[in-house]
RNA sequence: GCUGCUGUAGCUCAGUGGUAGAGCGCACCCUUGGUAAGGGUGAGGUCGGGAGUUCAAUCCUCCCCAGCAGCACCA
């Protein structure tokens, strides 16, 4: 509880009872012309406020009661404090911009040389001793002209650049760190020692351009994670280790699912495990595609480039196609073939045949389709960024007024396979127009709401990213989360007339006139790789019973009871169940370790005891304890957890 | 593609200017053991590829390839 008074430019001043914490004051400052207040008493003790104080309000209060600082308010002033011990070591360095971002910050310099792992050590070690200082900071509001002049003379070219990008009425802000400034919008702490010593670490420094212009030159960023404390550190360090263990690329190592070679960069070898769960899972898509009203088509895998350039992708897309020529004497500017980079326009040329009426549409053509794109070295990922992929791809020919219902329709038959799947936590980003575009305002404006009414009337909150859809629509992406936390966009939904046009497909109307349809390529998994690999590190390998590749080990404990396991492992297979028998001279311990580390969710153990009763011993992958069990009994459990979520 | 880092046995990794090691895995032998590693023996490597420096390169230099982190990209 606090005593806290404003004052105000005119002179008038408003006190809050006690009773009333901070949070409350900071809410009514935020939501009032409070704002201008310039000076506050908290608890007798006196504050100038700087103008103006908006909705950072909160944690300048918070700040002022002496309670543990807001963690994005540490994080920023780690940032500060870092580019400050930074430029101490190396005044060369030239800086840039550090925002916070999730569990820490980053800063980008502008340094000749690279930074080493060691230089972060040193750059820790100065910041530890800047918040030792306790330096306050300080902040006053600065004319542009100031502004600029001041780092015209000291030299750091890409903070005039800042200045001049921020519109000119809006204030310069310059916060002091001790004897260090930063243009900074704020707000900060105190002072430097108020940010935990032993709570912070510098985790890597790489490369980045910048404002993200890959036309600019590159400069080094380097990240940090901070928390309220070191426990709060050392469990983010720890579930990074554990995220570690998840990662697909182990995980498919371990599970002996697939691997890749310097030969084939970007494409994956498939071992038996790995592509047992990839045609679970396509079967799976199959069978939920036929139910929900597609039809399934195959398209071939080297086309002319003629209908690439028909597309538009040639003059888009040229660089990351790969080309198929049988002359070796023809260079890429004679190309003639050219491996499918997507799937679309062959889908076109399988609705172009026939003339098509209002009553074929709408028309939902899918197709797992085999695609082939060059992808940018840096760009690829273990198994979720690949150069040959297969899109569980689909494209629905409709009439405009058809949009919305198609596109609730397929958030519904997405939602019903990711939960299928086991994902539950999804989100839906609708990216609108961007500024190279074709197609009116008005066309954009109904598009854009039909998602989005779409979305709502599925039930879902949806995120707007302006200007990230294709110049020829608007789209939905469907993003799922890896084990690091990092996002990667599986499902999409996009709506097109520019490739209906550009490939003249038509239907005829009740009108009896010619129409263009408008297609909605969509995506539910994205692609079996990328989906796989967040699939493998969502269930940390543990795969639900349907899709694991080895669903049964029976191991032997001796010998003689090798042909009674042989007998178990007949019959589960009988019932469907994916059963293998483990009779090697090894104990039970070695036998339960191996399959327990493979991932394989049932391991039977049978000895004499077992051949004897007819039974097996049971145990469960992650349980420790066993149970004994008839094999009817097991073989119909087994066989019902056997079954994919569609057939049940 | 860009910046930085890495590349030694199937995997995880030591190591050295005088052409290599461990653990696990694998093979064979012994062991028939009751729920997360029983014991022994042995076979595996042009030290990512190419060029250069050197009497000598896995080690130093350069180029290329691939991987990792991030940035940019993702029809």
């Amino acid at each position: 509880m606090a005593q806290i008074s404003l004052t105000f430019p005119d002179g008038n001043t408003r006190g809050f009872e006690a009773g009333v914490t901070p949070a409350d004051v900071a809410a009514d400052i935020s939501n009032s012309l409070a704002k201008k207040a310039i000076s506050a008493q908290v608890d007798g003790q006196h504050w100038d406020l700087q103008w103006p104080i908006t909705q950072d309000a909160s944690i300048a209060i918070n700040t002022m009661k002496d309670e543990a600082p807001a963690l994005e308010l540490i994080r920023h002033d780690f940032a500060h404090v870092m580019a400050r011990a930074v430029q101490e070591i190396w005044p060369d360095v030239n800086v840039t911009i550090g925002p916070v971002i999730e569990n820490g910050w980053y800063y980008d310099f502008d340094r000749a040389e690279p930074f080493t792992p060691e230089d972060l050590g040193l750059i820790e070690k100065k910041m530890r001793d800047i918040i030792n200082l306790r330096d306050p900071v300080r902040t006053e509001v600065w004319e542009r002209e100031r502004a600029i002049r001041h780092y015209e003379d000291a030299g750091e070219p890409f903070k005039v650049e800042l200045i001049d990008a921020i519109p000119g009425d809006e204030p310069l802000r310059m916060y002091w760190h001790g004897p260090w400034q930063d243009l900074c919008r704020g707000p900060h702490l105190q002072h430097t020692g108020q940010l935990p010593a032993d709570a912070f670490k510098l985790m890597s420094v790489a490369g980045a351009y910048w404002r993200g212009d890959s036309n600019r030159p590159m400069l080094q960023r380097i990240y940090g994670v901070a928390f309220e404390n070191r426990e709060k550190l050392k469990a983010h360090l720890t579930f990074l280790e554990e995220a570690e263990k998840r990662d697909h690329r182990r995980l498919g190592r371990e599970m002996k699912l697939f691997h890749m070679q310097e030969e084939a960069p970007g494409q994956i070898f498939w071992h038996p495990n790995g592509w047992t769960i990839y045609t679970e899972l396509r079967e799976y898509m199959r069978r939920r595609q036929r139910a929900g009203g597609y039809v399934e088509v195959n398209t071939p895998q080297v086309l002319d480039r003629k209908l690439w350039e028909a597309s538009g992708h040639w003059e888009k897309y040229q660089d990351h196609m790969f080309i198929v020529e049988v002359d070796e004497e023809h260079a890429r500017e004679k190309a003639i073939n050219a491996l499918k980079p997507m799937n679309c326009p062959g889908h076109v040329q399988i609705y172009n045949q026939g003339l098509k009426s209002y009553r074929d549409l709408p028309l939902r053509i899918a197709e797992f389709g085999a695609c082939n794109r060059y992808e940018p070295s840096g760009a690829l990922h273990g198994i979720m960024r690949v150069r040959g992929f297969v899109q569980d791809d689909g494209h629905i020919f409709c009439a405009e007024d058809q949009i919305e219902g198609e596109t609730a329709r397929f958030i519904a038959f997405l939602s019903q396979v990711y939960a299928d799947l086991g994902f539950h936590d999804w989100t839906i980003k609708l990216s609108t127009r961007p500024e190279k575009r074709i197609g009116s305002d008005e066309s954009w404006d109904f598009l854009e709401k039909a998602l989005g009414d779409a979305c709502r009337a599925a039930g879902y909150d949806y995120e707007v990213l302006e200007g990230e859809g294709a110049f020829y629509g608007p789209k939905l992406e469907f993003t799922l989360t890896d084990a690091i936390g990092r996002d990667w966009q599986c499902g999409t939904l996009q709506v097109d007339s520019n490739l209906p046009d550009r490939l003249d497909a038509s239907y005829i109307g009740a009108d009896g006139a010619r129409h263009r349809p408008v297609m909605l390529h969509r995506a539910c998994l994205g692609s079996f790789e990328r989906f796989l690999g967040i699939l493998i590190e969502e269930h940390a390998g543990k795969l639900p019973f349907w899709l694991a590749p080895r669903q049964v080990v029976v191991a032997s404990i001796i010998s003689e009871a090798n042909d009674y396991v042989a007998e178990v492992v007949a019959q589960l297979r009988e019932a469907g169940i994916r059963a293998e028998a483990d009779l090697r001279n090894e104990k039970i311990n070695y036998k339960v370790r191996e399959h327990s580390v493979g991932k394989v969710p049932i391991i039977l153990a049978c000895g004499m005891k077992e051949v004897e009763d007819g039974t097996v011993t049971v145990r469960r992958l992650g349980e420790k304890k066993t149970s004994v069990t008839s094999v009817t009994e097991i073989k119909s459990e087994l066989a019902v957890a056997a079954t994919p979520p569609d057939m049940l």
